[in-house]
DNA sequence: ACAGCTATTTAGAACCATTATAAAGTAGAG
DNA sequence: CTCTACTTTATAATGGTTCTAAATAGCTGT
């Protein structure tokens, strides 16, 4: 099984519903975004087994955490997650409020010149809106 | 009324809570972060007559269909509004959740390469994260 | 100042994403 | 195979936000 070490290495146990929430959310070529009602009725188009919401939330929250999985920092009544977690930046299209990935080279470098004491930056994400 | 012509000028009828709610949010010499819980007890303290609930929330989305309040995209499960409407970003400190103002001259300029056909860069938003 | 119209306020209910609970099920170590 | 800790599950609870419908208060024209 693909995802039986990747779960295994990272302490967690490889249960039926975690591998297959992973083919869902790794298994693809190309990353994307999702919210949990989003992920929820995937789970229910392409997979015959039923997994309880519950279990799809802490899932979700355990691969964050691990990881594998990130929130993309936005405004909105439900938390948005990308399957990218690597360094990069979204276009928020504000009329159909839709998530547009910026791969890296699409931003020029961006300088923070002030410091925080005693903190050390862990991120730093771009969200640009686009109206018409 | 130092509120009175701005509410008028805007469309927006100056009410007496609305007046109450602008002295509160505007009349400070340094701008700030808020939630809508935060101010309602702001509203709380500072006020004799009760504002309610949804008069507040009402006022909020008024006040920032007009420009004259923010809000501030970043993963929480309330919405942070600023008053300082001016472009500018934030530093996120994950600790203990606290927002601090980046000013424009703290971050170099922002170049976007990538167009999007038909769309316009509305604004451009920068969150740091930061950890210990 | 008054009438009439429309915007606004209000309390409370409704909504909905998310989290907590506690019981049943399951993986892994020995 | 057994024991234990972790996981799943249905369901309830939580909490921020929005909706509703009735009461109130600005505003315009007279």
């Amino acid at each position: 099984m693909k995802y039986l070490d990747k779960l295994r290495n990272s302490g967690l146990r490889p249960t039926k519903q975690r591998l297959q929430i992973c083919e869902i959310l790794f298994d693809t070529e190309k990353t994307f975004h999702f919210t949990i009602n989003e992920l929820d009725k995937k789970i229910k188009d392409k997979i015959d087994d039923k997994i309880s919401l519950a279990t799809i939330y802490n899932t979700v929250h355990a691969f964050e955490k691990k990881g594998y999985l990130k929130q993309i920092p936005i405004n909105s009544n439900q938390i948005y997650f990308d399957t990218n977690v690597t360094g990069h930046h979204h276009f928020y299209d504000l009329k159909d409020g839709k998530l547009i990935d910026l791969e890296n080279s699409d931003v020029g470098p961006i300088n923070i010149k002030r410091k925080i004491n005693g903190k050390k930056i862990k991120s730093i994400e771009v969200l640009v809106k686009l109206e018409e």
